[in-house]
DNA sequence: GCCGCATTTGACAACGATGTCACGATTCGA
DNA sequence: TCGAATCGTGACATCGTTGTCAAATGCGGC
């Protein structure tokens, strides 16, 4: 900057008024340091000018999803990119993979470089350690789970009521051996899909001894083996319903290695790539990620816009998008 | 800073002695300067420090793909995520869409807040306008596609190769009459793809005139409707080699509504996501976007670290992955 | 011709940190 | 016992920019 100063013959502050569209500066100096400035190619420094300036924003936000690469976490990445942009913010993005260590670190890794706000996916039991963070006056808005032990504001599926449809769903097309098959039951989404699944065999009147529940299944390997064993088992389910994507996929797996993919129901929780070019499709209750980041960056610029209203908690819809597997029939010798 | 300084009656100077682990610090001012700044919960500001520090880095990469929401940029930006992790760099990524004004904002956006260096996916015709940057010393490093106007390092998979290597795979099971799906020839990748393609048919003495060849198919839609043209035309194709992602996913939409799918070879360039879940499985030449982006993320590093050699161009092989759709052989009646 | 006012400009301190250097207090060897 | 080397510490300038305030300039009105 001064440089450009001395080329144009005039003192920094001029530059810097010249470079932050101040009005006070004659035509003719305008043009003096403008074609110096692009003679030099300068770029003004933001950092040091946050340095002195009063608002102290960095104009970016940092994102913490489980991992990005997975088609949830980047749907959500995406909608926040798009409305960061508009803003003139930059996103920062850092995977997790469920892991509470790794969190903690890279929310510091991310406060340090001064984040003017935080979105993320938690993975810890509870995220009181956001609470100096939250002091400072950094908006953080939860996604996809509820934060325990502090107050912010949360963007969330409604899992119970996604979940109990999907059940409502198989029962209505005459299925009673259900199987529910979910991730483990610490994570509070996983929680919530079952609860929903419960609830919904209590108010059909279906004996919950009547359903098995397998969870624990974290990956697309365990869940397929946990599906064919229930497949060799002496009564395997005429409907399954997967509690998570990953689960899904190793469900059709079982299902497709026994033959079983046209007789047995399936419905999954959270959209599957190409779920409609299965045969047959594969019904789903869809998530909505997109709406879910915009959301959220919705309620983090709207906090940086001095919104102090107490947290809220947010709830997205889930969408039951029928393909073909959520509606084959129960067997009629049943 | 200075309030840390106070409540452990030292200066500045010794706190930031102890922030940065310098070795001469009493014991007993240690501690006290890290209670001090344990109660006050301190976070140094690292752009304040950068500002004086002779190296000048913010320890932060930026990323440039066709969007964050697309699995093969997924995984390259896990990669880089990876490699950036462990030499304490953050990412901030950044959604082009193909959209060559839009990537020259975003690298503007990424160079104002000085990334130490920058790993993109270039879609606009030449890139002399990072020219500037790569003077001030940014490194800068191509993924997938190849620089145009400017030497900087390329990690590229080998796309000639690649499509050759399919196209003998479905002239090696018998069939002649070949359909090439591609996008638009003026992505680098899609013009190599096709030579690849066309050079394969000629070393196997195949008349180009026996091939079709359809291309500016950049969507779903448009390659699905252009395939279930040629299936009702008067001499459908038995085999296809749809040159990407979404290029595949339109072709098995329309070799399914058209019910051709048992009977239509197909392969596909760069891998689908269940794509051996299909019936047939869907036979693809898979690129490495995992391998891609770690080797860009250590070209960088090694930039950083000093390496002035010339520009390299790193080129990723790819790998023919076989589940059924490429292996169908051509009607023998013909 | 003088005064007041608006316009344009620059000097200076400050933001939060670190590099340099110098100072006083120890420790050590001769 | 003394000088030299070592250790721990702080004063100060500095990084690149902006906020504050005052100075210089030009203009119109009396």
């Amino acid at each position: 900057m001064r440089q450009v100063a001395e080329r144009a013959g005039v003192s920094v502050k001029t530059v810097s008024r010249v470079v932050n569209g101040e009005p006070s500066v004659a035509p003719a100096t305008l043009r003096r340091v403008l074609s110096a400035a692009a003679a030099l190619d300068f770029q003004p420094d933001p950092h040091a000018g946050n340095l002195r300036r009063s608002d102290r924003r960095t104009r970016t936000l940092g994102l913490l999803i489980s991992s990005v690469d997975n088609p949830f976490a980047g749907a959500i990445h995406r909608a926040v990119e798009d409305a960061a942009i508009g803003r003139g913010f930059a996103v920062f993005a850092s995977s997790l993979d469920d892991d509470p260590e790794r969190e903690e670190e890279a929310v510091a890794a991310f406060t340090r470089r001064r984040v003017d706000g935080l979105i993320l996916t938690t993975s810890a039991q509870e995220q009181s350690y956001l609470e100096p963070e939250v002091r400072r006056g950094t908006p953080v808005v939860f996604v996809d789970r509820r934060p325990t032990g502090i107050a912010c504001d949360a963007v969330v599926s409604d899992n119970a009521e996604g979940a109990a449809a999907a059940t409502r769903h198989l029962l209505a097309h005459g299925h009673r051996r259900l199987a529910y098959l979910g991730d483990r039951p610490a994570i509070q989404t996983a929680g919530e899909r079952r609860r929903g699944f419960l609830e919904a065999l209590g108010q059909a009147g279906v004996p919950v001894g009547d359903a098995v529940i397998v969870e624990d299944l974290h990956d697309e390997t365990v869940a397929r083996k946990a599906l064919l064993r229930l497949l060799d088992g002496p009564e395997p389910p005429t409907a399954v319903f997967s509690a998570q994507n990953l689960i899904t996929i190793g469900a059709l797996r079982a299902l497709r290695e026994r033959g079983r993919h046209r007789d047995t129901a399936l419905i999954g929780f959270d959209d599957v790539a190409l779920a409609d070019l299965m045969d047959p499709g594969v019904t789903v209750m869809a998530q909505h990620p997109d709406d879910i980041g915009r959301i959220a960056a919705e309620r983090v610029f709207a906090r940086l816009d001095g919104d102090d209203s107490p947290a809220q908690r947010i709830t997205v819809d889930t969408t039951l998008i029928e393909r073909g597997s959520g509606e084959i029939p129960a067997p009629s010798n049943t």
